[in-house]
RNA sequence: GCGCCCGUAGCUCAGCCGGAUAGAGCAUCGGCCUUCUAAGCCGAGGGUCACAGGUUCGAAUCCUGUCGGGCGUGCCA
């Protein structure tokens, strides 16, 4: 918030310069006002003198001089001014602003951080979207926490989100659920069985079968049809996908059903749609799509031989029908080995008339799970996989947000479940967390003590005048940016990576000052208690801003 | 072969739309609880930012190439 006003002061003398023939607007919009990245480099910095004089090919020392005698008519922010280095103008702030930040702070409250930049825009988030053949493995566990983050940082910054979960409960793979589940049935009865090759082997298909067996008793055991082991087997898994999502605070707007695509006819019209383009053709019994007009290196098969269409064309009339819903930005997520489809989808969207930079696609990186230093293999097919559902048994939900949160999307991100499960109290999240305890600890002990809680206005702000208040009062001041920047950037590691700085800043604070010192007068011990609810306002925001728990006791 | 992602401290990773002396957590070592929660703090050690060129006032960051790892590259999804 002081950045962004220090920016426009910065702009003005920019343009104070053009007008009196100092330099040339070709500079504009390229210099920025930063935060240095070392103490006594001024609250911000920026390097104006040295962009234009890289432009204006004169001395950047110079053009730092003559920005300054500029800057120092306009000074409601500025405390003093200084060039350094090469060529940076480095600004100080006056203490008072940063004291004034309490102010905003007590007065949004629990807004503050929240803002209207995302302007209503309709945005969807994608995510999850797996089919229901069994429980959320640590891969969608990261895909839902990813989606669900940013879908909140969305909300937090003026957009109008729409989540949706899109799956498909037909085809192959739900047929060999339907057999997996079948066979167990008849082995759970002790018949004769005969298990699929690539069936899927975990307990879960057994816990299924039973709950038929309960049911029906042996009354399916002369069924060849594998559709009511299928229903059985897709009823459950949902419900248990849904419980787990439920669990870890996640909901969704709407459950898309690929196959309402087929219903509906949106398959077959996005066909015309491109044959009529001249987009298609026919090549060995199937169906092509041009996708290398679209600049990729061959051809894409839609309709197989068998009259079967490939995964490309729902997915791309499932898009095409998300530009009709209206939304103005349409964000997947993806896991990495969905990176085939990016290019199929962005030509589908683009042949159909749709601005593809619409779509942000985010495709998030493997998760691999170690377990005592080893790595452990996950497949949904084979036993061997650990669900999200385990997970939060063992780490609870907020150390598993946490966690997958703390990575960007691109980087592989390693589980170790050895020191999830044993050195918890390790874990970073406490680490905020306990920062919040903390602040909330002292203001109740300052009731017990006598102190009512005040109004901003009414305490001496000007007594925070010690460095790390300071620092503190800053970090306060540069919230609402990060969380701007977490949310359009779909970045919520950003934001998790703050949190333990700013609950570092506390922490360091806590131990080298007393709030509730007798020794202290009463006006500094008020003036703390003010400092420390701002804290606690802003770490509760952030916290909560992406779905985990402030508590107030640890 | 081709496409995308990654390569930064012993380990896991931030920083990457160019900025000043490269950071955090964990691990290691040494200190701090009669005082608001020690799930905390203070300090120390630890780096050819994979490698080689290029662009420029300035490169971990941008470009090219090489090497190493991951994921794709299906008429599987």
């Amino acid at each position: 918030m002081i950045r962004q006003r220090l920016k426009e002061t910065v702009d003005t003398c920019f343009q104070m310069g053009v007008e009196l023939g100092k330099w040339s607007d070709r500079g504009a919009g390229k210099y920025s006002v930063e935060v240095p990245k070392r103490e006594g480099q001024g609250d911000f910095s920026t390097n104006m003198a040295m962009v234009l004089a890289g432009i204006e090919k004169c001395n950047p020392r110079q053009i730092a001089a003559d920005f300054v005698s500029l800057l120092e008519q306009k000074d409601e922010l500025i405390e003093r001014l200084e060039i350094a280095g090469p060529g940076f103008v480095n600004v100080f702030i006056k203490e008072s602003v940063w004291q004034d930040v309490l102010l905003t702070v007590f007065d949004r409250g629990g807004d503050f951080g929240r803002s209207e930049i995302g302007g209503g825009r309709r945005v969807m988030v994608e995510f999850v979207s797996a089919n229901p053949t069994g429980p959320l493995s640590i891969g969608h566990g990261r895909q839902a926490i990813l989606g669900d983050s940013i879908a909140r940082l969305l909300e937090a910054t003026g957009h109008d989100v729409f989540r949706e979960y899109y799956f498909n409960d037909a085809g192959r793979q739900m047929r060999v659920l339907g057999e997996s589940t079948r066979a167990r049935y008849l082995e759970l009865l002790g018949l004769d069985f005969e298990f699929p090759e690539d069936g899927y082997q975990g307990e879960y298909i057994k816990d299924i079968a039973q709950s038929l067996v309960d049911k029906h008793g042996d009354g399916l055991k002369d069924e060849s049809d594998t559709r009511p082991f299928t229903k059985q087997a897709e009823e459950l898994i949902f419900k248990d996908i849904e419980s787990t999502l439920s669990r870890m605070g996640i909901t969704f707007d709407n459950y898309y059903n690929e196959h309402s695509l087929y219903e509906e006819g949106h398959i077959d019209s996005v066909v015309d749609e491109l044959r009529n383009k001249g987009l298609v053709y026919e090549k060995e019994g199937a169906t092509w799509f041009k996708t290398t007009e679209f600049g990729q290196e061959k051809d894409r098969v839609i309709i197989k031989s068998t009259g079967e269409p490939t995964y490309r064309l729902p997915d791309i009339a499932y898009h095409r029908e998300k530009f009709r819903r209206n939304f103005d930005w349409l964000v997947d997520i993806f896991g990495a080995d969905h990176i085939a489809t990016v290019p199929d989808v962005m030509a589908g969207v683009e042949a159909l008339g749709y601005d593809q930079s619409k779509v942000t696609v985010i495709l998030h990186q493997f998760v691999t799970l170690t377990r005592d230093g080893k790595q452990v293999k996950m497949s949904t097919r084979k036993a061997t996989f650990v669900t999200v559902d385990e997970l939060l048994d063992m780490v609870g939900v907020d150390v598993a947000r946490f966690f997958f949160m703390m990575r960007k999307a691109d980087s592989q991100l390693e589980f170790d479940l050895g020191l999830a499960t044993r050195e918890e109290k390790e874990n970073p999240v406490y680490y905020v967390q306990y920062g919040h305890a903390r602040l909330c600890s002292i203001l109740r002990k300052a009731g017990e003590k006598g102190f009512a809680k005040k109004e901003a206005a009414s305490v001496d702000l000007r007594l925070l005048n010690e460095p790390e208040e300071l620092q503190l009062l800053k970090s306060m001041a540069a919230f609402p940016a990060l969380i701007e920047d977490s949310a359009l950037d779909l970045a919520p590691h950003r934001l998790i990576f703050s949190l333990m700085e700013f609950a570092g800043h506390f922490h360091s604070y806590y131990n080298k000052h007393k709030v509730l010192d007798e020794a202290l007068s009463r006006e500094l011990i008020e003036a703390r208690l003010g400092l420390i609810d701002g804290l606690r306002i802003v770490l509760k925001n952030g916290l909560e801003m992406v779905g985990l728990t402030a508590p107030e006791k640890m």
